[in-house]
DNA sequence: CCTTGGCACTCCCGACGCCCGAGTGCTAAA
DNA sequence: TTTAGCACTCGGGCGTCGGGAGTGCCAAGG
């Protein structure tokens, strides 16, 4: 398909766009990288990779830049991954390692990953799914208000406000959360749908209605995702004029949180990196942008993701690193949280 | 000081740059501003306010724009308010009590104000000053883990997982759980500091590194801002080239924080709505910026506020309008809740 | 004395024309 | 097959220019 020379020269191209923002032109090429090729026969090959759809000219007489399929063979064949080196490693998941609480822990993923990339950074906090329900507490409030508080083997607390019809006196309440303990423990979070959740309210008799607000709510994750440095995507010279459609796509976690869904769906395998290109989205606001994004699991489940977002003009080596890193160090620490509580 | 004339003319050119963002000359402030007097006329009163130091001119021959001073005139002197539509109030007052989450409500409330105001809003979370501690409770995760679960009179739920060195027993915990109880529940939130905690880590004996890191635990709140629509800010077309700095302040809790606070300390009473602009702001960032922020309270404490961030030329009536009825919304919400809770 | 019309002046802004440089495609020679 | 040369194209920067909006000042009029 591509010899060799179109293909060093492709990866050319990007590295320079990618660095400078400006259409890159043959003679460029022929200066700053060491092909060993003059201009002419480097304008022939640029001429092939157009043809191939591979490179745009913004106009006539202009260099070239990426196009979005362009960038997609390069990153499936000619980006060069170097690896972070150990020291730096070792300093990011410390710094993840020494987060107290699990919204701590996303925050400071979602930062790291923002700096070391120049990116935005989004971070979907571990879904309920998979993990089990490590302790299960209802907080009596008034007579008629409880708080649900739920921790899952993830360490995410979740808690729920519960306003009932009747009083309810304390000492119903934790016989209550006794036998819903003895129900739902070690269980796991997706398990806890449809008929499972309605044959439990039945068994826990009186208080069926209790039981069914209870279990609902278990089920919802609280915030789920989190974002670091939009301030970078203002940054970027392509959005200068346009951030505003981007800030309000940011805004609304239920539209994001579609997304990285469909972001992970695309990946070519659980455990590989994402990478979603320009027109390859389905939302409008994202066409001039690239996602790069690695899951991260807990135990053997697939929990979230680690992503970058930025122009189509995006560093993907570096980010392809940074956010395989981070997601690593989350799989780590949310392992040795698993480990250490099985310890016990 | 400033005579009628100067005054309704000020007023003028403050309603007509607010509009347009353009400087307003005097021929349009004769034509579309029922004045009744001649160009020649108000270009006089124009002089004589710049001299004031309330206007500007970007350049010779341009019109005339209003300075931070002169907003400042405008919105002690000259501003005028115009009440919601009952309807409209009503509808917002619903929106808000229907939130059943205290962070449902607060990112709620924001939205509305972004909406109203069309520019970026921020809420600050409640204080746990002045709240009271309704509910406590310790949730043994393993043997050296616990989830602390507080519950506050705000119905501000926050939950801190506390690690120890050494293992206790279940029935260690809820017996400290109900001892904690016992001196805790009912106490405000913000007498808890310093000798308080200390002499009650005293007196619960053996557990007291335990205590003494719950208690530290409980004074600290989730997290304190909620932020809305800043996509509204890169609209603004003050703000085309550089949003980048704001968004890297607002992107930073605590500096919006002690932000936030530093602009209520400006308000003449505390029931008062606070506006901050431009060069009265201490930070860099925020030069261009001007903010308008009210408060809320809880039973008679001042908790939090509500406030919306714009630029210089902002609608400032509609901008006090929108955080005034949306802080009394909260006010009244966390009143309904008090009282709600005080039937008991 | 205040107001107003007139007038000269200033300045921004957009349009126009111009040129330069960067880049291309093509062709012919090595 | 590569390369040098050449003619061509196009965008961007720059100076010029005119229009328009606005001002300040002055003198006349109520």
């Amino acid at each position: 398909m591509l010899n060799q020379r179109q293909r060093d020269i492709l990866r050319a191209v990007v590295d320079d766009y990618v660095s400078t923002a400006e259409p890159v032109g043959s003679r460029t090429l022929s200066r700053k990288y060491g092909l060993g090729l003059s201009p002419a026969t480097i304008r022939n090959a640029l001429a092939d990779l157009e043809d191939e759809g591979l490179l745009r000219q913004p106009h006539t007489s202009a260099g070239r830049v990426p196009s979005d399929q362009g960038y997609r063979v390069f990153v499936e064949e000619l980006m060069a991954l170097s690896p972070l080196e150990p020291s730096v490693r070792a300093d990011l998941l410390r710094r993840q390692a020494e987060a107290d609480d699990l919204r701590d822990l996303l925050t400071q993923t979602a930062r790291l990953a923002a700096v070391l990339s120049g990116c935005t950074a989004i971070v979907r906090a571990p879904r309920p799914a998979g993990a089990r329900i490590r302790a299960l507490s209802l907080v009596p409030v008034t007579d008629r208000d409880l708080v649900l508080v739920v921790v899952s083997s993830t360490g995410a607390v979740t808690h729920r406000p519960i306003t009932l019809d009747e009083p309810i006196a304390p000492d119903e309440v934790s016989a209550l959360a006794l036998g819903l303990r003895q129900h739902l423990l070690d269980r796991p979070l997706d398990a806890l749908t449809g008929r499972v959740l309605e044959s439990l309210a039945e068994r826990m008799g009186r208080h069926r209605d209790l039981i069914r607000q209870v279990l609902c709510r278990v089920e919802a994750p609280d915030d789920a995702v989190v974002i670091a440095q939009t301030a970078n995507l203002a940054r970027q010279p392509e959005f200068q004029q346009r951030v505003d459609g981007l800030l309000d796509f940011l805004d609304r976690p239920e539209r994001v949180l579609r997304w990285m869904h469909e972001v992970r769906s695309g990946a070519p395998s659980p455990g590989a990196v994402s990478i979603r290109i320009g027109g390859e989205h389905r939302d409008p606001e994202l066409q001039a942008c690239s996602v790069v994004a690695a899951s991260y699991t807990i135990g053997d489940e697939v929990a979230g993701e680690v992503a970058v977002l930025g122009p189509t003009r995006l560093d993907y080596a570096t980010a392809v690193t940074a956010v395989s890193v981070l997601a690593a160090g989350l799989s780590e620490v949310f392992g040795a949280r698993l480990s250490g509580e099985g310890r016990q």
